[in-house]
DNA sequence: CCGATTTTTGAACCCGATTCATATTTCGGC
DNA sequence: GCCGAAATATGAATCGGGTTCAAAAATCGG
């Protein structure tokens, strides 16, 4: 029945509009300013038309930060196949992400205020299932090169630690120092500036704490630097990152 | 004028009744069980009176976070005085932060809810420097224990990092996983359990990389297991943690 | 004890998420 | 093309809880 399929694509396309412009809305006028009567006469429908996709405000944050997720996850997945010695592509991983937190500040306030048990009550299952599932492909990526890394021989070969949980440490310093980056005033209370610049010290510390191969000093600041430009060179090279993004941003504007 | 001291005790005693019912609700019921004229009414007093003291919600929030966090703080100022290496009282105090989270899962959730911009734009200054002070012991030990493994050597030299920002590791790498751990079904899904214990070792991968000696393989888990032992063990005797909690609070009781 | 000042009170207000009775549109059968 | 049934859209009304503020009560100095 193809009437039944231009229905279903029609209703897709609306709640990708409700989507996409309550996105604009938290980018500006943040999180208070989105409001579901409001975003409804925006998209010119009534607000029991929005009510008929989510079952909640938070429902809705959920499919935002979800769609989002996708993209971010994007840039992930060319990362294992990257040019680059396993640890310059665990390095890939990092700055990828932390470019993404930098383009993306709301982004990254708005998973944040999701996961908070009572936002995320209010968040219907399906949506839980779908946002958890447009990550995969990070924890893909790293799985890939933490798998790699083992069998070239630049990690100690299985040490009763899954991939996934070795990529565990460098996903749990991500999150934490988005965390405190983002805390208002936090970090300045402790004279602590360039959280970023700190965040890659730390991972190479991991790293190397963990005897990744070639290792490299955290506290060799030259080093760090032309090893982060390096990676960041050849990010630009395969079009992942802030060029990428920019560049897909004017051609969809 | 003792009349003038007299209202003055009695206002910060009534505060105080307020922050602590406030917790209990959130304890019990969490944070959505807290309203305010419930609350007011708990105290029995009117919903006005609350606002003399809070000027919002969220500033009572912040409140209850801060007293929370000063009793979080009190537990790390002893770390640095143990009889341990260096290296080891680092982990004591990765040990006790652990400790604390588990024994006051809502803490942790408050403050992640308080310092999303949402919430927090709306708790008052005075308040956010009050929390902000509240942790300040506990950078205060970080730095100190940061100090000596310098000077005894434990650790190279000054290179360009503070004590602060050498601190900032572990704290990042622990906020992370606290975020993480709390995500409802987020590390469920990748299949990672025991989050602490992966804590741990990628903390001592953390040191490791830095060169913290004695040096300490993440991948021998029976190692890494007796040293958390004695290092717990230490802090009990210390009549830091878990134990201490419960005493003091039996006997509040 | 009195009027002025401060503090407390709690019902009323406000705002925005959510609902649901009603209006409209779509659809299959004639 | 037309009709009644079913599905869908509408937006005004409802609801809940944070916040306010005019009135009442308590405190104070003289």
């Amino acid at each position: 029945m193809s009437t039944e399929d231009r229905r279903k694509r029609e209703r897709e396309a609306r709640e990708a509009l409700f989507i996409e412009r309550a996105h604009e809305r938290i980018r500006e006028d943040g999180l208070l300013g989105l409001q579901m009567s409001k975003l409804a006469a925006d998209c010119e429908y009534a607000t029991g038309t929005l009510y008929q996709h989510f079952a909640s405000r938070e429902d809705l944050l959920a499919a935002v930060a979800a769609r989002t997720t996708r993209e971010r996850a994007a840039r992930f997945r060319a990362i294992p196949a990257l040019d680059l010695g396993t640890r310059s592509r665990m390095l890939a991983i990092v700055l990828t992400d932390i470019d993404f937190a930098a383009h993306n500040p709301d982004y990254y306030r708005l998973t944040q205020y999701l996961v908070t048990e009572v936002v995320w009550a209010n968040v219907s299952a399906p949506r839980r299932a779908a946002l958890l599932e447009a990550g995969q492909p990070i924890s893909e990526a790293v799985h890939a090169v933490v798998a790699e890394a083992r069998k070239q021989g630049d990690l100690p070969p299985a040490c009763e630690i899954s991939e996934e949980e070795m990529g565990l440490g460098p996903w749990a310093l991500n999150v934490g120092m988005q965390s405190l980056a983002n805390a208002q005033g936090l970090l300045d209370a402790y004279d602590i500036h360039r959280p970023y610049d700190h965040l890659i010290r730390h991972f190479h510390a991991l790293m190397t704490g963990w005897r990744w191969e070639p290792r490299l000093d955290p506290d060799e600041p030259s080093v760090v630097r032309a090893e982060t430009e390096r990676v960041r060179a050849v990010l630009r090279e395969a079009g992942i990152g802030d060029a990428a993004a920019d560049r897909e941003e004017s051609a969809a504007g």
